[in-house]
DNA sequence: AGTTGTTTAAAACGAATGTTTAAAGCGAGC
DNA sequence: GCTCGCTTTAAACATTCGTTTTAAACAACT
């Protein structure tokens, strides 16, 4: 059973095309279904493909949805890593990262259907991982932990401990994510205000706020425990 | 078709039981499957019935998962409320809240089962909103998020916006659950730490520290406004 | 043209799921 | 004792899904 046109012995075929075209409509599926909900039939369809084609490009749903993460998270991001120059002040790295991760994960340009998808897997994949998540954490969350843990670095201290590092790199993590992952909840409750998403560079500004009084609080503790 | 033997008209059995049976299999089995993986016949097999029975009794899986929710969720917790008291200071009830609800949702007494099974409930149907997620939110997410508010608004005084008050308390809550729902993102960071849920003590004095810090930041800014 | 290996296509397979059916079981009331 | 209504049971139904099969279409090389 040969795969793979490209690495074929002797004859590489002129552009294959379906396997390409069944990758890209993977990742909108499910990007918009997960894994569980979306079906073969939808991505074939999706990719104007028969059915048997997932089983011969990639052998089988769960290694054409491997295939799609790591198409996605491969992708390397638009804005990104201005914040790793040491000499800018801390606070203000912790203020761009803060608005580069916010405006990726809240994504506003509507053209950006890729950077979409992306983000619409990596909630999907939080929520519900499976067993290829390590993918996404290697290529996309790594990255961005190690970013923010060098910011805390500076703004805490050298004494600081990893762990405490962790534990505000969570904090902050946990409320950027938070509106995307209690929408649905926060429609709910009374009285009913309009959710962060609607009102982003307001909520962004609490978000600076709030993270940066808990530093100050944690590295006030610090302080108080190394003397 | 008698859906209910105790609404019947004049022979109400003995305790019919099967009807019971099924809806506490539906909470363990949903519990720990959620709505789509959890299928009819493990919960039928789980309470000795048979396949039928959850569509004589409740007319179909989803109304069985609808039932289980608002049996779940009405549960009385065992603390609770004793955080209402406006006399204690503000910040040792928000000790309190944090300390009670972190219990709460990190269940260290494997005795409770039903209360794993209610927080595994909570945890299933945020991440995966159902039909049904206004039972929980009203049942369940409402209260709590009252008494937070009552709480952050004796924190940050009575000129503090709504806006505000729920940005905080989202902020609170987003750092509450996270180590839940990130664990299995947490875990595969390096450098690997050992993950909130092994240390929640540590974990709780970090999350009160940067919370109230955060929130003397936010409550500097609202100072500053009203200058 | 003919051969060969790769790709596509239609159909069918096999397993799993929620639901329905039709008959049997069973307790109470006349 | 018998009927009636509610409950339980086993079997079947209808759908959906991932995957397999089998054969036809296709492109390149001899």
């Amino acid at each position: 059973m040969g795969q793979d046109s490209r690495s074929g012995d002797h004859g590489p075929r002129a552009e294959t095309g379906t396997k390409d075209a069944l990758l890209s409509a993977a990742v909108r599926v499910f990007a918009r279904k997960g894994f569980q909900e979306a079906t073969v039939r939808e991505i074939c369809r999706e990719a104007k493909a028969n059915v048997a084609a997932v089983n011969y490009h990639f052998g089988g749903k769960e290694a054409l949805y491997r295939a799609a993460l790591e198409t996605v998270f491969s992708m390397k991001d638009p804005a990104a890593d201005e914040f790793a120059d040491r000499t800018r002040p801390a606070e203000d790295r912790l203020r761009g990262y803060l608005d580069s991760i916010v405006d990726e994960l809240y994504v506003r340009c509507p053209s950006d259907k890729a950077g979409q998808d992306k983000h619409a897997l990596f909630m999907i994949e939080t929520m519900n991982p499976s067993p290829h998540l390590d993918i996404m954490v290697q290529l996309y969350v790594q990255p961005r932990a190690d970013l923010l843990r060098d910011i805390l670095r500076d703004l805490l201290g050298p004494k600081a401990p990893d762990q405490v590092l962790r534990d505000c790199a969570q904090s902050i993590w946990a409320q950027m994510l938070h509106p995307r992952m209690f929408g649905a909840i926060s429609d709910r409750l009374k009285p009913r205000l309009p959710s962060p998403a609607e009102r982003l560079d307001e909520y962004k500004r609490h978000l600076i706020r709030f993270s940066l009084g808990g530093l100050e609080g944690i590295r006030r503790r610090l302080n108080k425990d190394s003397e």
